[in-house]
DNA sequence: AAAATAATTTAGACAAGCCTAAAAATATAA
DNA sequence: TTATATTTTTAGGCTTGTCTAAATTATTTT
């Protein structure tokens, strides 16, 4: 199935959304992830039903078809390779890489991007700390641990980031904190849900936005 | 200048066509050059004078505009050095990498291709041998030798390609002729014009449609 | 339960890039 | 130098993906 950019960056926001909300996802979400009008959405949602790549009821929201799903993933797969790639072998910045790979993960082959594979010597992760579906579709997904819910007085490893957003990442850049880092909550306000933690480079305080943002594994 | 994949395949053949024909391109060469109708054509010639990128007055052909050419060079650029990443370092073979660099070559983006030379370490050749241009859109052209018009008795190294199509590279890497391979002429037959070559495997004989298309330096 | 509000869909329109068919201009041949 | 053939342009139409405005359906509020 061939499919347009425009069409394969419909199923890849659906299939984002899938995760973040609803299990049946609505026009005016898809509108913003897409950023497009809702009349729009639903042309297009008609047009994705039509070929059976999403499961349709008017009125009722959207959600993808197992066809639909396997396409969306391809293109989430291809989205994090490309990404290790700038990061790894181009040297950009981890807030650098999304725009790009917005494109580059809609370069139509059958063996480029299992090549690019072996190049990056099969990275699990991307940049973000986002896992990478195999060749077979197949993702593990986050345990959701979030750095929020650390008790006080244990200390965590970042794994990833939930919001991978230009600012988010920037915000993180001046904390310097980074994937890999260990991090330990030394106390926690109840009054904002505010957290001391201990960082490599010192003590800093963390607010609750931030930190329910931040994937952590405990030690 | 924000220009869509369509209008940059137009510079770009506009530009090759400029240097393998006329200095007027006519509107029927470009139309088979991007695979449309020459209708097509005029309305999108018509749309490129609009923006001055290229020069135009009815019937007369087309001609790119210093910016025309600027951007057409930058394409070049962009497609030679992702052939070049694409034979170094995911291994495709010289005739496999044309069509992906024709997508990849219209990736948006101001300091990718820079990254992606220096990760080359500065290639000056594509993996047919066409010079790569320079940041600044120099370029330094084939000296054109023909493998045809080398002397019986010479030997010289193949450096290039004239027609680097798909069915050409097929046929050259059944010949086992490669860039940077010696060749000696042994003989030459006058009722053809195809010679006797000495290869790296063996002496073979060359018909004068091929010799043509093969770039030589003399040694 | 009815009214008000919000979300969604439909209707009609537009730009980009393509097509076919017909008209106009140019090139070639008689 | 006409007549014929070829090339190029124009005219009108199609598809994709978008928009605004209006109609419809669903959700909230009263
Ligand atoms: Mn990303
Ligand atoms: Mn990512
Ligand atoms: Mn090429
Ligand atoms: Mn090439």
């Amino acid at each position: 199935m061939m499919l347009s950019q425009t069409e394969e960056n419909y199923l890849k926001a659906i299939y984002s959304l899938t995760y973040t909300n609803s299990n049946n996802v609505s026009t005016t979400l898809i509108s913003e992830a897409v950023k497009t009008k809702a009349s729009s959405v639903t042309d297009m949602i008609q047009k994705l039903a039509e070929k059976d790549l999403v499961h349709y009821k008017k009125y009722q929201g959207v959600s993808l078809t197992e066809i639909g799903q396997k396409i969306a993933v391809e293109i989430v797969r291809k989205h994090r390779l490309w990404e290790v790639f700038l990061l790894n072998k181009l040297h950009y910045n981890w807030d650098e890489v999304h725009e790009l790979a917005e494109q580059l993960e809609h370069i139509k082959s059958e063996t480029l991007i299992d090549k690019l594979e072996i190049f990056l010597e099969f990275p699990t992760h991307d940049p973000h700390g986002d896992p990478v579906p195999d060749k077979e579709g197949n993702i593990k997904h986050h345990n959701d641990t979030m750095l929020s819910s650390v008790e006080t007085g244990k200390s965590c490893v970042v794994i990833g980031i939930k919001d991978s957003s230009d600012p988010f990442l920037k915000f993180l850049d001046k904390l310097q904190i980074q994937l890999g880092n260990t991090l330990k909550v030394i106390s926690k306000e109840p009054f904002d849900n505010s957290m001391l933690v201990e960082t490599t480079i010192g003590s800093i305080s963390i607010s609750n936005q931030i930190s329910k943002n931040i994937f952590v594994k405990n030690l």
